[in-house]
This record gives structure tokens, C-alpha cells and sequence, in this order.
DNA sequence: ACGTATACTTAACAGCGTTAAGTGAGAGGA
DNA sequence: TCCTCTCACTTAACGCTGTTAAGTATACGT
């Protein structure tokens, strides 16, 4: 009797070898400089082995980024519940997401920079329930908090949020794509975006 | 003796024809979606002779990107030379740049959003000379004014330029990448960016 | 021991960007 | 006028890509 659940967990497992395989090839070499034959060389199965298993291509990084930016979301999470001052917590959730983003550039890459090829993937990553919509609206809520501390000018809560996602977002994604622009220093040009985002914005 | 200009006349003309047939399709369907083969069956010969013309694809579409991207350097010359009021024109300029990428998504897409692929295309579009570095330099003239009318506490030029290019650029990459997300009114957030960004520069 | 479900592989399709080799018309010189 | 050679263009092919249909062998339940 215990022979299916062994196979389910062997099943599992290779699950698990496939995500992983694929995962570190698409940090090192980028999602579309990989190929399944690729993934699936590395971990000795033949490529469509891989579909019994992932929809396709789409989908396995997508259960790739969801993983990633679950993370992302409970730091966030952390950040806003240990910062008493709202503004406070605001500013270090922002630098939270930025370094994020430049930490795992082929993630942010392929979840918020990439135009999504096929109709079916349209904005998956931020559908409800996805990771990258529970880290927005972990934002909503930093950002919700200043309006009630009245520290902020603008009332509309979801302007102001996307508003400071656009914000960060035009910092992370120009400073992963345009690596060779003459830039001034990273750390500063992050930091001068949110202080002036929230200075602008106090009343 | 005319032949010779004759010919050069007609190879002009084809090459001007790959480039209108190109323009069309990547800007009706998208780079990724359009094949070499598309274009050549768009303007009757085979998929070889436009390499006669163009070196690669990645070219074919840094031509017709110039052409567009020099419209863009036009007009936000002219709002800069137009406009008395550095503020006024540096709004203008930053308007002017979020619209035109809304309006011609495709080639903003491929010049800004989308990684370089091929190492030797690296930063094509923001090379000396190109029209994407030309549209740069015209908006640090326009912050340069900011900063020389005393309107502005930062003084470094170059880090406030990069900072409003990169809000700028948040806004009109996501509005263009998630257009299905649930935006607040797109005309307000633009604003709101703007002048959010301008307020918290402010002396 | 036998049939069947399950896990996996082989072979193939239709497409891609790109290149090497081949063709044919037309210009220029004798 | 005829020949030659240049030059514009095409045909065929290479080595990839994501994905699917069909086939095979193993291991399970009866």
C-alpha cells in the first residue's frame, strides 16, 4: 500500500531536481538563453520528461519566480511589522525591493521587466494570489500607514502606491538592464529616488 | 554612366522598403513575434537579400529605432527651447517623453525595457551619438537649468537627470508591460510622478 | 503469471536566425 | 555585336528552438 505514496514522492522529488536544475541555469544564463534540452541534460532525462511535469516553458519559471519573490514578500513583511514610524518602514521596505530586484536580476527580469510573450501568461505574476501581488500589497499597506499617520499630502492610497512602485522599479530595471551606463553610485541614485518620492509627498 | 547612380537609387529604395515593412510589423505585432521571413515575404524577395541590407535583425531594428527615437530628441528640444520657466519646460520635457513612449510602445519596448541579448548589441541604444543618448543629454540641459536657477537643493546634475529618467521610465515601462493591471487613472499617475518627483527636489 | 497503468524516450513537426553556394540578368569593353 | 564579369538575388542547408504524438519497457495489482 505504501508503493503509491512512494511514488508519489519519488514523483516529487524529481520535481524538485527539475525546478532546481532549471532554476540555477536561468539565474546564471537567463530564462531565454536556456533551452528545455538544456535543463533537461543537466538533470539526465530526456526534454519532454519535463512536460509530464510543467505545463511548459512559461510555467516552470514560473513556479521558479513564485518560489523567489515569496521570499521577497515575507521580508517585506518583516520590515513593515518591526518599524514603528510608518515613513520609516516605508523607505526600508522600498530599499528592500530595489536590492531585491538587484539581487536576483533574471527573476525581477522575467516577472516584472519582460512584456509576457503569450496571452496565457498575461500579467501571471501579478494575478491575485501570486507573489509578486502579495508584495504590492504589502506596500499598500506601508504606504496606507503613512496616509493615516497624515504624514503624506496625496490621499489616494493606490495612487501613491503605484506611484513608489514605479518609482523603484524604473531605478531597479534600468540599473539591470543598462549595466554599462555611465551611472552615478548605485547605492546613492537608489536612496535619492525614495527620499525625494517621500519627500515630495509629505504634506 | 547615370546607371551606377540608377542602381545605387534603386538599392536605396529597397533598403528604405525592408525598413517600412519592418517598421509595420514590429510595431503592429512586436520584435520577438516577427521573423526575418515575415519581413522578406512583406516585401517579396527572399529572407536572404535583406542581410544585403542589414547586418542582422538586431539592426534592422536599431534603424528603425533611430528614425523613431529622433523624433522624440525633436521635440523635447523644441519644449526645452520654447519654454521660459526651467520648471515648466522640464515638466513639459518629462511629459513629453512618457507620452511618446505610450504611443509608440514597441519601439520604446526594444530601445529601453528589453535586455540586450547579444553581447555585441550591448547598450546600443544608449551609445554616443545615438538618438536615445541624444534624448538623455537634452533632459540633463533641462535639469541643468533647475539647478542653475537655484529650483533645486541636489546639485549634482547628473544623479537628478538619472533619477527623473529613471521615474519616468518606471511609469512608462509598467503602464506599458502590465497594461492589464488595475492602474489608478494613467494621465494622474504620470502627474503625480512628475510632480511628486519635481516637489521633493525643490529647493 | 498476466494484463495494464505509469514513467519515460524516440522521432518528428514547424518554426527560428543565419550562411554558403549557386544563378541569371545586365553593364562595359572589344 | 558578342563576350565577360560583376552584382543582385535565390536556393538549400545548418543547427538551433518549444512542443507533441507515438512507442517502449518497467513494475504494479490482481
Amino acid at each position: 500500500m505504501g508503493t503509491q505514496q512512494r511514488r508519489a514522492r519519488e514523483k516529487e522529488a524529481l520535481r524538485q531536481d527539475i525546478l532546481d536544475a532549471a532554476r540555477e541555469l536561468f539565474v546564471k544564463e537567463g530564462y531565454e538563453n536556456v533551452s528545455m534540452r538544456r535543463v533537461a541534460e543537466k538533470i539526465e532525462y530526456s526534454p519532454t520528461t519535463i512536460y509530464l511535469y510543467f505545463e511548459d516553458k512559461a510555467s516552470l519559471l514560473y513556479a521558479i519566480c513564485e518560489e523567489t519573490f515569496a521570499k521577497l514578500a515575507k521580508r517585506m513583511e518583516a520590515i513593515t511589522r518591526d518599524n514603528q514610524d510608518p515613513i520609516e518602514a516605508l523607505r526600508a521596505g522600498c530599499r528592500a525591493y530595489v536590492d531585491f530586484g538587484l539581487k536576483n536580476p533574471n527573476h525581477y527580469k522575467v516577472t516584472f521587466i519582460n512584456h509576457p510573450q503569450h496571452p496565457r501568461d498575461d500579467q501571471r505574476h501579478l494575478k491575485e494570489g501570486s507573489m509578486g501581488m502579495k508584495a504590492y500589497g504589502n506596500l499598500r499597506g506601508a504606504v496606507q500607514a503613512c496616509i493615516k499617520a497624515k504624514k503624506f499630502r496625496e490621499k489616494d492610497v493606490e495612487a501613491v502606491t503605484q506611484l513608489i512602485w514605479a518609482g523603484e522599479h524604473g531605478i531597479t530595471s534600468l540599473l539591470i538592464t543598462k549595466p554599462n551606463f555611465p551611472w552615478v553610485k548605485k547605492s546613492e541614485l537608489i536612496d535619492l529616488m525614495i527620499d525625494t518620492l517621500i519627500n515630495g509627498l509629505r504634506a
